[in-house]
DNA sequence: GCGCTGTCATACCCGGCAGGTATCACAAAG
DNA sequence: CTTTGTGATACCTGCCGGGTATGACAGCGC
């Protein structure tokens, strides 16, 4: 009862995802026997067929799909035993906090003023993501401590603290005939003429259906707000970065958005506890 | 900035447990040199040192500790790999329940029952284990999904439902005084004279502090409490391997259980899925 | 102070296996 | 039937993981 070897974990995982033995070789940066070989191998010591060859192409088996997803996370789990281990080592001390670009200004301002004016207080590093990267951050090591929105952020494996409940505000171009409505709905939002709603991406990195157009961040929001081709309905808090020329209105009937902050389950680093003390007296 | 190989990850972790190069080498069933050699790499690729050689003994650094916790996850995720991919490969699928014995009788009963009712209902064996081991089988494999009892087990990194809350009961024995009263408090069940409260393990596997016997399993409990040498509070649930010399009583101000079915977070598994169905509608 | 013992580090050797190159087998396309 | 693209096979080589023997050094008993 022999135990994975990384090296054969990452194999699996390039050869899984390209389903191309030779770009999966390249990608690693070997040539291709080698790597049939070890794939042979791996399946024999598992005692388990992983892959379909069937000329002109590679299939995952159900069993390669279950060792996909468990190979992705024991890689994300070694790496980032490295890198915490790295980061322990260096400099004291230090958190990285991850945290999506232009979301909930104030209450990350106000967590870090609170938590700087701590005794002991370990440098913090604010790590700026993409959109419903910050678990991916967590799960590899990059960073120490998320502050996630529920329900939009992939929670599952973690342990939060729930910090701020909002409403969700509609953006609209400065001059629009319903920015000085004083709430809309859900229903009025979605059925504004000439003004689709923006989408943007669930957490598989795929688009819901609609009309809007497709957009990856909150500055291209922004701008396609600005220029009066979209209208964008966000939690309250993403104000921050209200353009002069966006108004908003709150949406009566929007699902609420919860800040929470999220940290690895087994995480015992005690700067990162004053941390969560800290955020909990918020 | 090159990966860690798991046999690096068992070889400090075989290290750091025993604190002497020599007998993690012989419980790894290797020469000790070897050994040496390898966390030396270890420590240089990382580029920090791991442990403190001080002739006569060796010592964690912070980082060391860092990496210990870290790497025992990592440990974790690839043998539950492993075991995974075989158990999804083997005899379609079947799904392996933990659950500490003799706790939630009725319920763990009532649960099986509901999910053979299914149709395609998948092949379920249950693996009794000792108090607290439920989240280990869980993180390494060799369990799918485990009933776990809060507050008493550690669901850190699980998604979870919970299924049933209830009270706490006083085993005592059959014949004393106290076993005809309605309802005790933990005050006076702390209190009573000649009988002491046994304690049982905290996760970490000390026990706390107090006059009673220490006890490891519900055999041991029921066999104290039968001979008259100590009476003990659990959920009331587990109320089903009374004996004849035993008398239960309800204490009024207990911490209220709740029983809850936990699975690892990133589980895709069809079988669990519907198992959680069922469960949820209990 | 002088061995003795227990500990980890060093020196050196060897065999297996990871990786490379060349080639094969075969299926689909034309 | 050739061409093209694919993974599998055959075979070689060098590196590195592992073994043995030994060194360096601290504490201990006398």
């Amino acid at each position: 009862m022999d135990t994975l070897e990384t090296r054969e974990l990452r194999y699996f995982v390039a050869v899984a995802e390209e389903l191309h033995f030779g770009r999966a070789a390249e990608r690693l940066g070997m040539a291709q026997p080698p790597l049939s070989r070890a794939i042979q191998q791996l399946e024999r010591r598992l005692g388990v067929t992983l892959l379909d060859r069937d000329r002109r192409g590679v299939a995952l088996t159900a069993a390669g799909e279950v060792l996909l997803r468990e190979a992705r996370a024991a890689l994300d789990a070694t790496t980032a035993a490295a890198r915490r281990t790295r980061r322990a080592a260096r400099s004291g001390e230090r958190l990285v906090l991850a945290t999506k670009a232009g979301a909930s200004h104030e209450l990350l301002r106000d967590l870090l003023d609170a938590y700087a004016a701590e005794p002991e207080a370990a440098e913090v590093e604010v790590l700026m993501c993409g959109i419903g990267e910050q678990a991916r951050l967590l799960r590899d090591g990059r960073a120490d401590v998320a502050l996630v929105h529920r329900p939009f952020d992939d929670l599952s494996g973690f342990d939060t603290e729930d910090l701020l409940t909002e409403g969700q505000v509609a953006v609209l171009p400065a001059g629009h005939p319903y920015a000085t409505r004083g709430s809309l709905s859900m229903a009025e939002a979605a059925d504004v003429p000439g003004l689709p709603i923006a989408r943007w991406p669930r957490l598989d990195g795929t688009y819901p259906p609609g009309p809007g157009p497709e957009v990856k961040d909150q500055a291209q929001m922004a701008q396609l707000v600005a220029l009066g081709l979209a209208l964008i309905v966000i939690p309250a808090s993403a104000y921050a970065w209200l353009w002069a020329e966006h108004a908003a209105v709150p949406v009566s009937d929007a699902p609420a958005v919860t800040t929470t902050l999220a940290w690895p389950a087994h995480s015992r680093s005690l700067p990162l506890a004053r941390l969560v003390g800290v955020a909990t007296r918020l």
